[in-house]
RNA sequence: GUGAGCGUAGCUCAGUUGGCAGAGCACCGGACUGUGGCUCCGGUUGUCGCGGGUUCAAGCCCCGUCGCUCACCCCA
């Protein structure tokens, strides 16, 4: 074996599949209870888009990105994400004015970003979200909270911390932007030299610096929902309410920043404990002017991503596995001269939609049933060649341990059931 | 992009001062004429990540490279 999967992204392996479509199907399941309809966008975009959408100074436009030129010469990226693709196709397609006002959608699919691999981080990871464009009512930021735990309850896991935040408005955030500046230039000869580079290119940032030596300044800092102004912390105000009411009641977490440019007000996050570095789980919040920044009317939208193979990770820390597979059965030979009739049974049952598997090779009977154990099979059927001299065949339940002889004719009608 | 640790059978891993590449699990066969999960016996499985170098001789030493893991950074 020398071709090996490229650096950063794996194979998904069939038993890890029932996995994902245990989670899958959750997650259809709820988006489809809250009223929110599938999207699919390209994997690929102009460049230009992501560059606009999600931000010049992010370090996603900036070092994470797939970009390529196609055979015209136009610049092409993997999506990094899916915000900005879905805001493109709201526009361009007119979503907005049709029907209702408030247009909900959802995704599933991979995203791409060149990183360093690690725990929890790849560079083709699937997110699921959904994005609801057309309202700026707190109500509609609880319901997303509200649905994605809903989502993890189902999963099984528990224990998640939900953290909130208010990134404020473009006017909240400039003042903002300003108090940091200035509480943070008597102190920042002090700290380290990553947050030196960020005073200048974006304060907010300092806020979840880890570095021990930091923290003390930025615990005495001035928090943001401190600094927002009156509409926006009556926005916060609302959407604890509406949680509270929802029986969530969020920790508030004034460090809480998020990566993208794009966001506005309500910012959240929802974290596993079990993961280590890379313990968001879900992650979103508001992006009120995104679609003006691209070119299309003022309308308040907001959306969140939650990451697969973190899901799938926390799962498996916590021994959770989806459970059982279905009613197998499996037919076994005991000589190559019964192989014909088997193999027309195994039609015959297939075609009533019973799962059926049929060892083709010549295997002792013995390691026949091992098999039929490790698959999990239900049922075991022994096509031996006494028994279909008289049109019989053994049937035995695995479960139960019982076996007996019945008809041939008469088994997919005894299977169905 | 930075730092640390690690690449040996399908999986988990031993491998001494450089001297015939190993164990357990799994798989296959048998004990048990044609019946799984227990027990016992036997068998199959290798580009020692890749490429150079040193040496009579390299899994082991040296250089490079690719990958994995964890952390920084960033994020889902």
């Amino acid at each position: 074996m020398s071709i090996k999967a490229p650096r950063g992204t794996a194979d998904i392996l069939p038993q890890d599949m029932e996995r994902w479509h245990f989670i899958e199907d959750i997650v259809r399941q709820t988006f489809r209870c809250y009223g929110y309809q599938e999207i699919r966008t390209p994997i690929f975009e102009a460049t230009e888009l992501f560059i606009r959408g999600i931000g010049e100074a992010t370090d996603i436009v900036n070092k994470e990105m797939y970009t390529f030129q196609d055979k015209k010469g136009r610049s092409i990226t993997l999506r990094p994400e899916n915000t900005a693709a879905v805001v493109r196709a709201y526009m361009e397609h007119g979503l907005g004015s049709q029907q209702s006002s408030l247009v909900k959608m959802f995704y599933m699919g991979p995203m791409f970003r060149y990183e360093r691999p690690q725990a929890g981080r790849q560079r083709q990871f699937y997110q699921f979200g959904t994005e609801a464009l057309g309202s700026m009512h707190p109500g509609v930021d609880a319901e997303t909270i509200a649905m994605i735990l809903s989502i993890f309850e189902q999963i099984g896991l528990a224990g998640l911390k939900v953290e909130v935040n208010s990134v404020g408005c473009e006017e909240c955030r400039t003042n903002y932007r300003q108090v940091l500046f200035e509480y943070f230039q008597t102190h920042i000869s002090h700290m380290c030299s990553d947050c030196q580079m960020r005073l200048e290119k974006n304060p907010m940032r300092i806020l979840d610096c880890k570095v021990e030596s930091c923290q003390s300044y930025i615990r005495g800092c001035p928090t943001v929902i401190d600094s927002v102004c009156e509409p926006c912390r009556n926005h916060m105000d609302e959407v604890i309410k509406y949680l509270n009411l929802m029986g969530i009641s969020p920790v508030m977490n004034p460090r809480l920043v998020r990566g993208l440019d794009y966001y506005t007000r309500t910012a959240f996050e929802i974290k596993d404990e079990s993961l280590g570095a890379q313990n968001a789980v879900a992650a979103g919040g508001r992006y009120d002017n995104l679609v003006r920044d691209m070119g299309g009317n003022i309308t308040p939208a907001i959306g969140f991503a939650a990451g697969m193979e973190r899901i799938v990770l926390a799962m498996k820390n916590k021994g959770l596995g989806p459970i059982g597979k279905q009613n197998m059965v499996y037919i076994a030979t005991t000589s190559e001269n019964v192989l014909d009739t088997a193999a027309a049974l195994a039609q015959r049952l297939r075609a009533g939609n019973i799962p059926v598997e049929l060892s083709w090779d010549k295997k002792s009977l013995k390691s026949q049933f091992r098999q039929a154990a490790n698959i999990d099979a239900r049922y075991v059927v022994v096509v031996g060649d006494e028994e279909i001299k008289q049109g019989k065949v053994v049937l035995k339940d695995m479960i139960k341990q019982e076996q007996r002889l019945v008809d041939m004719e008469g088994l997919h009608t005894l299977l169905a059931m």
